[in-house]
DNA sequence: CCATCGCATCGACGATTGTCAATGGACTTC
DNA sequence: GAAGTCCATTGACAATCGTCGATGCGATGG
């Protein structure tokens, strides 16, 4: 283990001894903060517990713009990057589109947590 | 319970019945998604998943540099959002600072996804 | 008191993000 | 096929973010 970088004469032993045994590699976090990015904005989380909320499970399209109080490409916008973060789920029947959660994904990152 | 927009003659039952029970409201989304942002970084995650590997629970932030490898006001600035986002907490011995986590923020996190 | 060290703050810069109007593509109905 | 509807994509813009060099501030040691 390198000895402290300090130049003064304090107790090295002051400061710490890192013992970085379990440090998350550049990649894992990469992609971790990738998901969370898709979480860090107000608008995508009331998304995202809307369709959380529905008790069919999934949600039609139609009604976010109402949910979300923004236009239609913005809403979206929010909604693609929801899916290409694995989030939600993506379908289209007929003339409408359908999104309804992943949880297994919500499961992984919640895990990162604890 | 409002009827769909739709004004095409497809069956009205086709799309949603919007239950919109317990969707988040403006501010809760405001401050979820603050405390997320915060996690939305690849070098703030190694920083924070870096104070929990360790042993003592506390960690020197002249140790943080290597780690995120990024200059020392970088890695200051993501500290200090990380402290700000109640993820970690700061503490001034002498000469040097020390991080902790805040497992209880972390939990609440968690719960939000879960 | 003065030199030195650790860390925060400031100022500036390019990169990324959230937003909307305009447009396009896929599908349904007539 | 024509008209209409839903949704995605594009292009543009202001705002925010990540980064670093320079500087400032508090604490330590001589």
């Amino acid at each position: 283990m390198a000895a402290r970088k300090a130049t003064l004469t304090l107790d090295p032993i002051a400061c710490c001894a890192p013992v970085s045994t379990d440090v998350l590699d550049e990649a894992q976090a990469v992609v971790l903060a990738g998901a969370f990015a898709a979480l860090a904005d107000p608008i995508r989380l009331r998304l995202l517990s809307f369709v959380a909320a529905q008790n069919g499970g999934e949600v039609c399209a139609c009604d976010l713009t109402d949910v979300a109080g923004r236009s239609q490409p913005t809403v979206s916008h929010h909604m693609k990057i929801l899916v290409d973060a694995g989030l939600l789920s993506r379908e289209k029947r007929g003339l409408w589109v359908w999104y309804r959660l992943v949880p297994s994904r919500l499961a992984s990152l919640r895990a990162v947590l604890g």
